[in-house]
DNA sequence: CGATTAATTGATACTTCTCAAATCCTGTGG
DNA sequence: CCACAGGATTTGAGAAGTATCAATTAATCG
């Protein structure tokens, strides 16, 4: 059963990659893109499958070309937390390389991904020869660092309700609306987004009816619109 | 008034620094070292001066060479939650920069502290010069974005009963215990263990009898000595 | 030694969890 | 296309955990 559906040097070219200006390859001059492009391996995963696992000690990191996946750590009684997700442009497994730990989280394909992997040497030859590329990979991490201490603050010390508001908001923001249904434009089980929230799933579900019934959004089965956004700013308490 | 009570070039010299070798500080070349030696500026803080306040824009980094510090981003109700601690050869505000956003986060001195100020310019001169000293500073967030993971899932996933044992035993690895009196070498209110569980302080009151009802920890006012570790692990259910 | 601030305790209300049972989907194989 | 198995969702009821408010005592700092 084939795990990997490709494992080809270059479905994609790096040089002419739609997706690099989102990455932070976006700084590497014409040589290092081509070396870039020649040690690459582009591979695809299906929905549900394991792309990374928490605990492992990657090789190199993927570059995500197309689709979403879920970072999730194992917490309390094999509960999964969703810590964030990983669209197109990101960069997967860096943080693990870094700092040289291992994978504090592991990384599902929420629906078919295509990714390339780029190995561990290649990346730190980039880092100890262009500065440029450097300063943007601190500045993504730090920014991370600075979502993460917010998300630390709201989870601590806001209530599940409050919760849930956030999360639907920011599902939003980062994955927008469907043109035609007007729906947050991902697909995600009650379970998940408990896991996101941190709470049960019958509490999501339970507050879920809630803002149906109160007009807040609307819902059908996973697809979620949110109706009244300056209610759900209001019930999730959120002022920036 | 005298908010900061010294601002000379250098009552601590960086290249005999005993506290540089703690720090990032410890890959510059000796050229560095002395432009480092005459831009920085030391300073002290007193017990419970802000350091940096949440959502300035900081013009450089202090790194600290004695005396404890807290980081708290300020939540619901005014209410405080302490994301970390900085302790000597700790460098504060440089994911704000390096991530051009303002301060997520206030620091402020929980003792009398010493700190180095860096000034911007030249932090990034040595991020654009010295490749290992890049890897170094990313080291270093990378492997704290992985502790703020792992404390997402944590508060996210745990009971306060849990979160509080967790909290002890962090306080005893981070702050170690007194050579003479055998507690946690660190003195914080009620409310600030509250603030770091992310819980009211009656609840932070109530545990803490608890655990001391059944002799896990002995507690004399702010000073906790932690009894039956084994017990702590169990409770907070921490098993890595 | 006052005056504040911190810590403690009690009572009560509320949120959220857990367990159990029923219903609804969804993809699959016949 | 249909029936079915297994997972997902929903609902209910009761228990548990925490928060909140108020009142009291203890500690700390000029």
């Amino acid at each position: 059963m084939p795990i990997k559906t490709t494992q080809t040097p270059a479905p994609f070219d790096c040089s002419t990659c739609g997706k690099r200006h989102l990455s932070l390859f976006k700084d590497l001059n014409e040589d290092e893109l081509g070396e870039l492009n020649n040690v690459k391996a582009c591979t695809s995963f299906r929905k549900g499958q394991i792309i990374m696992g928490e605990g492992n000690r990657p090789n190199g990191v993927y570059c995500i070309h197309s689709g979403k996946a879920k970072l999730t750590r194992m917490g309390q009684n094999g509960k999964d937390q969703i810590i964030r997700f990983a669209v197109e442009g990101d960069l997967i497994g860096y943080r693990s390389l870094l700092s040289n730990e291992p994978l504090s989280a592991s990384v599902e394909a929420l629906e078919d991904v295509h990714a390339c992997y780029i190995p561990k040497h290649v990346l730190f030859g980039f880092l100890e020869t262009n500065p440029k590329f450097s300063l943007t990979l601190l500045h993504m991490a730090c920014h991370e660092l600075g979502e993460a201490g917010k998300l630390i603050t709201d989870i601590a010390q806001k209530s599940v309700r409050e919760r849930l508001a956030e999360v639907l908001l920011m599902l939003k923001s980062q994955f927008g609306i469907n043109e035609e249904t007007g729906a947050i434009d991902i697909a995600l089980t009650r379970e998940e987004i408990a896991n996101m929230v941190g709470t049960a799933t019958e509490s999501v579900i339970r507050l879920i009816s809630e803002f149906k019934q109160d007009e807040v959004i609307d819902v059908k089965g996973r697809h979620i619109t949110i109706i009244d956004e300056p209610a759900l700013l209001r019930i999730g308490k959120v002022f920036d």
